[in-house]
RNA sequence: GGCGCCGUAGCCAAGUGGCUAAGGCAUCGGAUUGCAAAUCCGACAUCCCCGGUUCGAAUCCGGGCGGCGCCUCCA
């Protein structure tokens, strides 16, 4: 095979590679460009949250690597010929390509929703036939495919190099061939055109009508996007064998040139330790009977927490079936893309990631400490963290170092959090950077009293120095880009209404107290909101109010609060934030006013 | 059976030969606050077990135990 030359490697940044078992330094094929290629989904249903762990980890790739100085051409290929696509139109009475419409318009929702938007090409299969069917061709040709009846095959006899990826022997895969067994010259022979069923789609091709082999479009699509060989290959750690050593299998032979240089697999999701990745065959195959008997009531019973509950285990795997594999974009709906996006990352991509709900609430209870030092900010200077400007490529730090230890604190942070990333794109390490950096800026922001303008110019500049800092750096990792989306329509109108019926039971009670001034300055207060209300013998009622009318409603619980502590009347100042507190919005008070926050 | 991965505090999780083993969540002290919230300071780890190599090991080697993946569609 002909050898390639690489570019010197980068200074600093290491590459894991799968093909080696370690880390390397990185090099390019081209100096300066980076071709990178991931597998995408096979767009039979909705996506899951596990197909988001390798798009997630891959757009923070490339914009480190973009960030590092490279110019990066990212490819992520979508499967919409399938087995598994054909028989769910059949069930649904549907075209092949409406499945498929479907699914990658709930794919690009949830890659848009987690903040991945860094893709330069989504090839289809059905839109690369003519590339597929040449790259069959020319394997036939060169005899390293054969045909039988229609169906063309790979000869794995003919690479010498098979299962140098997986590492394992012709001999070591045993599989049994499949349904096309008997026209395989080897059990280990693998599609690449499948000869078309009665009505089922297909395209014309020299062995007449079909479709291809799920592991040809790979190679068809990366030679057309990026050329015979490119710098980086990704995809789940389940694709190793035999996608993705089939695909080296195919473009190796026919190019005689490497295909990918590193390859970088993601680890997969679980739901819990005892089960297997997320949509992996126990989930699949949860509708079969028999399924589990868990746990016998024996003798030593040690009663884990989480053990329990034998029958909801056995439901689940059933429930997992119809709901599970759906189900993000209403993951996405209740956690908000960031939040799922900042749980991702704060494990090590090559990982097992145990995912739960509550996990990504915990990851979220870290997220809101940024928040609010972004609050803070504009609390400070008036500035919005959003609209700072930050550098976008790697140079030299805009912290002047020596003017002050925060600045010198936050170089070293920003020193160490490149070095994580440079360590094979470690962004749990870097993410514990991030917070270090939130600390110091918080820190400063206390040392020189900022807040309520007392802040002198320098230190105000310092303090926006050390946000900036904390800008560039996220957005290297795809955080903090913008401001997250507010909760949902549904979910505000619930909080509207818990949180009129706070504003209502103060005012009756300070009905009870004639207290008619505080009374009348609730409903006065309401109505610029759209909210009327109406005092009937049965009690009061309240009309009106459109999603803009929360904020205005805890407006005025802040303001009624501030009255009461204003005039020592501590007991109503409390119970308004008590009263808050169990609809879960707490208050913050602050020398610049107070704030609600919906936990 | 073959080929791999993993086991760090109550939980999550960096670190993979050498300063006090990052960081987050939770908990407990302290500063601050009318009381809170937020913020800051502090507390909280015999690195699964046993052996070996080494001046020195969470980190390397060997052997256990436990968990997981692939070998069949899969991110």
């Amino acid at each position: 095979m002909e050898n390639i030359q690489l570019s010197e490697p980068h200074p600093s940044l290491t590459i894991y590679n799968t093909l080696t078992k370690q880390k390397e330094p990185f090099r390019t094929v081209q100096p300066g460009k980076v071709g990178v290629y991931l597998c995408g989904p096979t767009v039979y249903d909705k996506a899951h949250i596990g197909h988001m762990v390798g798009p997630v980890i891959f757009d923070c790739i490339k914009r480190y690597l973009t960030y590092s100085g490279y110019e990066v051409t990212w490819v992520v290929n979508i499967t919409d010929v399938d087995d598994k696509l054909i028989n769910k139109a059949n069930e649904r009475g549907i075209s092949m390509l409406e499945v498929a419409e479907e699914n990658i318009a709930d794919y690009n929702f949830n890659l848009a929703a987690l903040g991945v938007d860094q893709i330069d090409h989504f090839p289809r299969a059905t839109d690369c036939m003519g590339d597929i069917i040449a790259l069959v061709q020319s394997l036939v040709d060169e005899q390293y495919a054969y045909e039988a009846e229609g169906d063309v095959f790979f000869d794995v006899t003919k690479d010498g190099d098979y299962g140098k990826l997986s590492n394992r022997t012709v001999e070591g895969t045993h599989g049994d061939g499949g349904g096309a067994a008997a026209r395989k010259r080897n059990a280990a022979d693998f599609a690449l055109w499948k000869s078309a069923k009665p009505g089922e789609p297909s395209w014309d091709s020299p062995w007449g009508k079909g479709r291809p082999g799920w592991h040809i479009e790979c190679s068809a699509m990366s030679k057309k996007l990026l050329g015979e060989t490119f710098d980086i290959h990704g995809g789940g750690l389940d694709l190793v064998f035999p996608h993705h050593e089939n695909e080296i299998a195919q473009s190796e032979c026919c190019h005689d040139k490497p295909f990918a240089v590193y390859w970088a697999h993601n680890g997969l999701l679980r739901r819990d330790a005892a089960a297997g990745k997320i949509g992996g065959r126990a989930e699949r195959d949860a509708s079969e009977p028999g399924a589990s008997a868990p746990s016998e009531p024996g003798v030593s019973a040690p009663s884990e927490p989480g053990a329990s509950a034998p029958g909801e285990e056995a439901v689940s795997g059933k429930m997992s079936r119809s709901k599970g594999a759906g189900g993000l974009a209403e993951l996405i709906e209740r956690q908000g893309g960031e939040r799922i996006r900042f749980f991702l990352l704060r494990t090590h991509y090559r990982s097992t990631v145990l995912f739960s709900e509550p996990a990504i609430e915990e990851a979220a209870t870290g997220l809101e400490t940024f928040y609010r030092l972004f609050k803070r900010y504009t609390r400070v200077g008036g500035g919005d963290f959003y609209a700072l400007t930050a550098p976008t490529t790697r140079g030299a730090s805009s912290l002047t170092v020596g003017n002050d230890p925060a600045l010198d604190a936050a170089e070293t942070a920003r020193t160490k959090f490149l070095a994580a990333m440079d360590d094979d794109f470690n962004t749990g390490g870097a993410i514990g950077e991030l917070f270090e950096l939130a600390k110091i800026a918080n820190k400063y922001c206390d040392d020189h009293k900022l807040e309520g303008g007392a802040g002198d110019a320098g230190s105000v500049a310092t303090f926006e120095l050390l946000l900036t800092t904390i800008k560039e750096l996220a957005n290297t990792l795809g955080l903090f880009l913008q401001a997250p989306a507010e909760t949902g329509g549904a979910a505000s109108d619930e909080l509207l209404a818990a949180a009129m019926e706070v504003v209502m039971t103060l005012r009756a009670e300070a009905r009870i107290a004639k207290n008619f001034a505080t009374a009348d300055a609730i409903r006065d207060g309401l109505k610029p909101l759209g909210i009327v209300i109406e005092d009937r013998p049965t009690g009061a009622e309240w009309t009106g109010g459109g999603p803009d009318a929360v904020d205005g409603v805890m407006q005025l619980l802040i303001q009624i609060r501030a009255d009461a502590r204003a005039a020592k009347d501590f007991a109503t100042g409390d119970a308004v934030r008590d009263r808050l507190k169990e609809i879960g919005v707490t208050l913050e008070d602050r020398a610049g006013g107070t704030e609600w926050v919906k936990a």
